[in-house]
RNA sequence: GGAGAGGUGGCAGAGUGGUCUAAUGCGCGUGCUUGGAAAGCACGUGUACUCGCAAGGGUACCGGGGGUUCGAAUCCCUCCCUCUCCGCCA
């Protein structure tokens, strides 16, 4: 949520942001809304004020005199009157609220403009593409990839993109998650094991919801939300609370599964691991001084890119365009890790700025020290990082002539062996 | 899932229809005192929205929502949460 203040006195700021993402909004109708609302709290405050003066009063009255007897008579119009002005306020603030809700965070000065994915920028390159093996393959195509990977009984014991990992597949999904945990632990990030559904509040708070309302898995009777990733539980750790500013930065990592319906994902990008209803990450969250979070937001990503160089994987950093952005986001870093067999790069991590977007609708602050009032926090994410696609790479580009795959000397302690076998 | 008891400011805890902008204590802050500190004393100490150039006002908030009433922390309904006991169970 964007502070109220900049659409009533900065409209233009909101609207030059608005066009660097390539949204709509109907601005106009949202100040409409805000003074009719402004209009009607002041109606309904000085009738509230009314009643106070003449509770007083009344309260040193003799209960059955006259002249109490005339003021319950004079207030019950001024009650009534009240109960009707609070009903339509009631209303129209519902309006102004959702309206907010409407409203997309505003776009950091450095984001390039651009409109579609083809306009990010390359930030930077990292190891030697050309050094990926020429007659690599697809890891689904890999000979006994399915006994590891099985996507046939996962479909069968639940559906499309619910895979089971089995022997080394599921050895390798258990060490990632190991060493991703460990090494964000060393950076600084104390771990946590979130809850994997929450409730309406947390999805809203981090801007779940409304946006992606269709892409949760939803619970019925008693409406939870399966998590699309463990930022949603974790950055609701704070929520309605105030921080001490000599705790700030607070950095935290949290290993959960994300379940996504993905709907209307098609095509080759939901060919074996690239896209799933269910997989593993790893995530970093940063809760910063305002004044801060662009340094963290570095170090987040840096933080992020340091997972890559440790498996010896090839990848590329982008710096997303104002159009490919995103509801919530200030700035956004895609890392892409490149996947020899299937020639193509693969998001891996996403690392970004949300400012005080988040902040305000969770309502995280912290108390100046200077002011001694509660500001909100800035807060930041990224995946430390996220399974499947890493897995994609490194079964493609650590594929060996004898059908093995060699396991990065990082990963290897946690693997406990050099060698991924799919004929075990 | 069933029965019972609860949910009040940073914390503890009083308040069962009217001056509650919530007693009292603790904590915290400033000052006095002191060589310095403690103790003691004095004063202060929530959040949000809103009006105003400002000084300074106003309104709301006693778990959430709704209701009764001229008036609700207090009465009623409902939901959520916590605790105790029972049931079920990894």
């Amino acid at each position: 949520m964007l502070d109220p203040k900049i659409i009533r006195e900065t409209p233009d700021v909101l609207r030059a942001s608005l066009a660097k993402k390539h949204l709509e909004l109907d601005l106009d109708a949202i100040l409409a809304i805000d003074s009719s609302w402004r209009a009607g709290l002041q109606e309904v405050e000085a009738l509230r004020g009314k009643q106070k003066a003449a509770n007083t009063a009344m309260a040193a009255l003799p209960k059955g005199s006259p002249e109490f007897v005339a003021k319950v008579a004079e207030m019950k119009a001024v009650s009534a009157q009240a109960k009707e002005r609070e009903a339509q306020l009631k209303v129209i603030e519902e309006k102004f609220r959702e309206a907010m809700l409407s409203v997309p965070n505003l776009a950091h000065a450095s984001v390039p403009e651009g409109r579609t994915p083809e306009d990010n920028v390359v930030f930077s390159l990292h190891g030697a593409v050309d050094l990926a093996r020429p007659h690599a393959v697809p890891h689904w195509e890999i000979p006994g990839f399915d006994r590891l990977f099985d996507f046939a009984r996962g479909a069968k014991v639940t559906g499309a993109g619910f895979p089971f990992y089995v022997g080394d597949g599921a050895r390798l999904v258990r060490a990632l998650i190991q060493f991703f945990l460990e090494e964000n632990t060393k950076a600084g990030y104390m771990e946590i094991h979130p809850p994997f559904f929450v409730n309406g509040a947390s999805a809203t708070a981090t801007g779940a919801l409304p946006d992606k309302e269709g892409q949760m898995y939803e619970t019925t009777p008693d409406q939870l939300y399966a998590i699309p990733t463990a930022e949603v539980p974790v950055t609701n750790f704070f929520r309605d609370e105030i921080l001490d500013e000599a705790d700030l930065p607070v950095l935290r990592c949290a290993y959960s599964p994300c379940f996504r319906r993905e709907a209307g994902s098609y095509g080759k990008d939901v060919r074996g691991l690239n896209r799933l209803h269910q997989f593993d990450k790893v995530e970093m969250l940063k809760w910063v001084h305002p004044s801060t979070s662009y340094v963290e937001l570095d170090k987040l990503r840096d933080d992020a890119e340091a997972r890559l160089r440790k498996l010896e994987l090839p990848y590329r950093v982008l710096l997303m365009c104002g159009g490919d952005l995103g509801f919530t986001q200030s700035k956004k870093y895609d890392l892409e890790v490149w996947s020899a067999g299937q020639k193509r790069w693969l998001e891996v991590s996403s690392c970004s700025n949300f400012e005080s977007f988040q902040a305000r609708r969770a309502q995280i602050r912290y108390r100046s020290k200077e002011t001694g009032k509660p500001d909100f926090v800035h807060t930041l994410n990224g995946s430390g990082l996220a399974l499947p696609r890493v897995m994609s790479a490194l079964l493609e580009n650590n594929l060996q002539p004898d059908g093995r795959v060699k396991i990065p000397d990082a990963l290897v302690p946690y693997f406990g062996k050099e060698f991924l076998s799919f004929s075990a």
